[in-house]
DNA sequence: CGTTTTTCCGTAAACGTTTACGAGAACACA
DNA sequence: TGTGTTCTCGTAAACGTTTACGGAAAAACG
């Protein structure tokens, strides 16, 4: 059915040598044979079969994301994969690489997907999302030597490997800025209690811009819950029976965000009103939500197309003549100031 | 590096044959060799090579997701896909397949992206998403020979692939059903102008119930638009200009409703208040709306499962021995009633 | 003990590529 | 004409599997 390069050869009376090096454009081929090779080709619509030249040449010509669903997830997931993933798969595909996706076992710190595409080299690298502070997977990658770049920093794994972040921390940063500015004093600041390595980035900023502002960080004000809405909803309460009540809250995750309002609603306080609300990473919701919600948001597309990028810089097959380098970079995230602050 | 069945079986001192039937739980190979095989293969941590198992078997076990995005589609995407990809490759994993996700370019209606797939044999089936009613990807992939399933029907292709697919028109249906009940007799729908199959079946079940309950069709309650805020935005108006307007709209798509309901403010018009709102495919945006929506739920991890189960019966290298089986399937939606009907 | 059957394993080909190597032909140069 | 160079191509091996085939040894059977 499918035509191979024997094919070819046979029709053009010539040897399958000849007719790869025509179809990668070697030098050592005649003009008008390649020309001919060319021809043939197309009109017996041939394209090389992949596996026979990743079992050759020792490369799949596929990049595997791994995206890890947090315990207790709500029903959408992430909604903030889908563009990354669009920009990251725009870019591979302009080198003819595919993106596979892999879905670690929610709950779970799973390496065996990973450490199954790795080890029937299913891929040539992988990207890893939801970076931990401590992570496994990146143990395991730098460990067994296989090509990775993150979507997130982390503390494992060394400056080994490129990775790209949002600046957790000047975002948080601004918006104990952007608060104080606007009179708090008592500011709360509520996060995912997961390792993900956001939460304490996060958390840095926050008490960095408090410090320089001459506000005493009261732990009291600070909380962690579940990275979903039943996590803000539960934790908020908490923060507002603190002796000295917040008169803002900063959310670091936007569903926490939503079940945070939730609560503030059920006690009678109205966000943009009564209290002020800032979410860190912006999503539709926090556009469509009433007050809508003022957050930061990050450019997604971009960043997938920069990492992809970024890998590929780090991989000998595909570096330029400079060699590889390992790039590390943190985006700034940019302020949508709505209602609700 | 990696360990070959090379390396085993110089290791054991046996051949390379006796080594695969012993992997792969052939009956012809003794019992005590099979263990120390399968002693070795831990020992040495042998995987097999799948480029190598995928050349000799003309099989790649993976299948490629294609997801289209639309013109014009808001930044985020369409929030449904990645539970429904998590289910998709939650039962493909059990098999041992792989999901590569491959996007089409948005704006157009690129083959380029899929034939590459299917040309150098990449996948060994497709799974489409955003069918169109007459889908070129469908028939391409019908004339190629190339088994794939959908998500979503299509007027293309007959009933040779298997599909799964929400059930529109029974939502249009009970819509009206709902709306008509409590006293509402002018109802207008507005779904995408693009090609999308879904929009034709929302539009029957909202015809056959207006006709159930003796209210003539009136064209002018009927708009199509962009497939996205701005779409919604825009048509709104549209149908509240007619001579006769309506008191309630459905809107066939969430983001199409929210730009809506933006427009319906604009307009003095409060929906849930002076306006019943119903949308067709529930989001989370529609939970955190202002009002929340009334709207339809698909379960779409549970639907990625099934369309893999679907789409693997179909494929004769994993059929069971009953024989392959061409499955088509109809969801029903859940109806959430919420503030906005 | 001879014959047949069964058990087990090695050999080698095949999947579709790429590429190192070498060889023949053409050409340049003296 | 002899020597060296360049151009072009064919040959064959290699990547890591799976599997058809055949054969030797062991077991079963009379």
């Amino acid at each position: 059915m499918a035509s191979s390069i024997h094919d070819l050869a046979r029709h053009l009376n010539i040897s399958i040598g000849t007719v790869s090096r025509a179809l990668n454009g070697r030098a050592d081929v005649n003009a008008d044979t390649r020309q001919r090779v060319l021809e043939a080709a197309r009109k017996l619509n041939y394209s090389p079969n992949q596996s026979g030249r990743s079992l050759r040449q020792g490369a799949t010509r596929s990049i595997a994301f791994m995206l890890q669903p947090h315990p207790g997830d709500q029903q959408y997931g992430e909604p903030f994969f889908i563009p990354f993933l669009t920009g990251l798969q725009a870019r591979l595909a302009e080198h003819d690489l595919d993106l596979m996706v892999v879905m670690g076992e929610p709950g779970q710190y799973q390496q065996e997907r990973l450490r199954r595409v790795v080890e029937t080299r299913r891929a040539d690298a992988v990207v890893l999302a939801n970076t931990r502070r401590e992570d496994d997977r990146i143990e395991y990658l730098s460990k067994a030597g296989f090509p990775f770049a993150t979507l997130g920093r982390s503390q494992s794994g060394g400056d080994t490997y490129p990775s790209l972040d949002i600046d957790f921390e000047r975002a948080g940063d601004e918006a104990v800025d952007r608060l104080v500015a606007r009179g708090h004093r008592r500011i709360a600041a509520i996060r995912p209690s997961l390792d993900l390595n956001f939460g304490y980035l996060f958390l840095d900023g926050y008490r960095k811009a408090l410090k320089r502002h001459g506000i005493e960080v009261d732990p009291d004000l600070i909380a962690d819950g579940f990275i979903n809405e039943t996590g803000g909803y539960q934790v908020t309460p908490q923060v507002m029976r603190s002796r000295n009540p917040p008169t803002a809250i900063i959310f670091n995750n936007d569903a926490m965000a939503l079940g945070g309002c939730k609560a503030l609603a059920e006690m009678g306080i109205k966000p943009g009103h009564d209290m002020a609300v800032i979410v860190i990473v912006d999503t539709p919701l926090c556009r469509y939500f009433s007050p809508t919600l003022t957050a930061f948001r990050p450019s997604l597309e971009p960043m997938g197309r920069r990492l992809a990028e970024m890998l590929l810089a780090s991989l000998p097959a595909f570096a330029g003549p400079e060699g590889t380098r390992i790039i590390r970079e943190v985006w700034p995230l940019e302020l949508i100031a709505r209602e609700s602050d």
